[in-house]
DNA sequence: AAAAAATTTAAACACCTGTTTAATACAAAT
DNA sequence: ATTTGTATTAAACAGGTGTTTAAATTTTTT
């Protein structure tokens, strides 16, 4: 009934207000405008979702499981060098948050003003998540051991390239409109993003290398 | 007539609708809800302001000068060693942001909701910041020519320790609900941070080490 | 084909929104 | 003391908000 990227009426309305509410946030989308962009009559969007609330936690939900379940695969799936692994993370991390970055800034926003939120994820995909993570920890400790890179725990590793790729981008507008870009010779964002890839690249190198 | 920080009418709104643009956003915030935090009547608020828009544009003026102007002083300022200097720099910053998660929040939030908001901010202070930023160009190229550190520019000294701090503290909410702080080993939020800014230093050490 | 159930609609509900008006209280100036 | 201008208020405004109702349409079942 309720599955989801079907053609229904249902999945017409929730990916409207997916779109918006990354756009305009929770208090900026409102029920008429969810139901004109799904091209339904307004009482029909109740009629599915029961509330805007409920529909608000359905999308959220949603867009969670996608950020989460996102990513690390890449780390720990192929049997590549550690390095080209780091490399091709970065690269696809910075290409899917350059190109939705509404879905960060709409997870950090309504988090921070509904923490309550958070509580009604639940941790289903908790356990799949723990055992990626196992598995990247058990590469960092075998390449430690072969003393190819320092010891390094996996969410000093995650967290290290998260806020390295994502917090630039995330700030992407206050950085182009504010002229800092120009002032450090960069014509547009882009190749920024460009250079600044490789830094990061650079920096993990520099600080996974042993000592 | 209108400055900021007097006991002041203007004042007393212009400091309560701070504090709620900053908790709710721009679209969360009533003009009512300003005006009964302030102790005031609704209509006074549209006398001292005229209207939401400028209301809001003046209290993210301010907000946005003291983000900007915050910070790197300490960097050029006195006369440690850099890497000292990085230290107190990464310790300052942490504890501002912690300690009003809101503002970056709300800076992210609302300047992409809004775009045009950057454009009115205008460039009075971008004089000063570029001197400042010249000095510590200057720090990091004499630094880089004694043969202490590697060849730095100011943009990716400044986007890595600001990445590397602000993200984690951005996420603080996503991070502590979801089990993912509890996985690594930390009891709460704080514990992570003294580590993490630890880590911070050790990056930015590996990363300056001359090659 | 008739009955039942699910879908969709227009219209209304009560409430909240930003803003304005016109009247009042208060201060300063004459 | 009276005028003048500022500060403050209660009440109203037109329009937007989430939600509900009751009727109409379509689909499914019998």
């Amino acid at each position: 009934m309720s599955d989801s990227s079907h053609d229904t009426t249902e999945a017409k309305i929730k990916e409207a207000a997916s779109e918006l509410f990354a756009t305009l946030g929770l208090k900026g989308t409102t029920m008429r405008k969810v139901a004109e962009k799904a091209d339904v009559n307004v009482a029909l969007v109740n009629y599915y979702f029961r509330s805007k609330d409920k529909l608000f936690l359905s999308v959220f939900q949603e867009k969670f499981r996608k950020y989460s379940s996102q990513g690390f695969d890449i780390l720990t799936s192929q049997s590549k060098a550690l390095i080209d692994k780091v490399e091709e993370f970065i690269e696809i991390l910075s290409t899917q948050m350059s190109k939705d970055v509404a879905l960060p800034i709409f997870l950090i926003a309504e988090t921070y003003h509904n923490p309550g939120l958070m509580e009604c994820i639940g941790t289903e995909s908790a356990e799949s998540n723990m055992r990626k993570k196992a598995d990247l920890q058990k590469i960092l400790d075998d390449e430690h051991e072969a003393g190819n890179i320092r010891k390094i725990s996996v969410g000093d590793f995650e967290t290290a390239i998260a806020s390295l790729v994502v917090f630039p981008i995330l700030t992407k507008i206050i950085t182009t409109k504010t002229g800092k870009m120009a002032a450090y010779g960069f014509d547009n964002f882009d190749q920024f993003l460009n250079h600044w890839k490789k830094t990061v690249l650079e920096i993990m190198k520099s600080y996974l290398r042993p000592i």
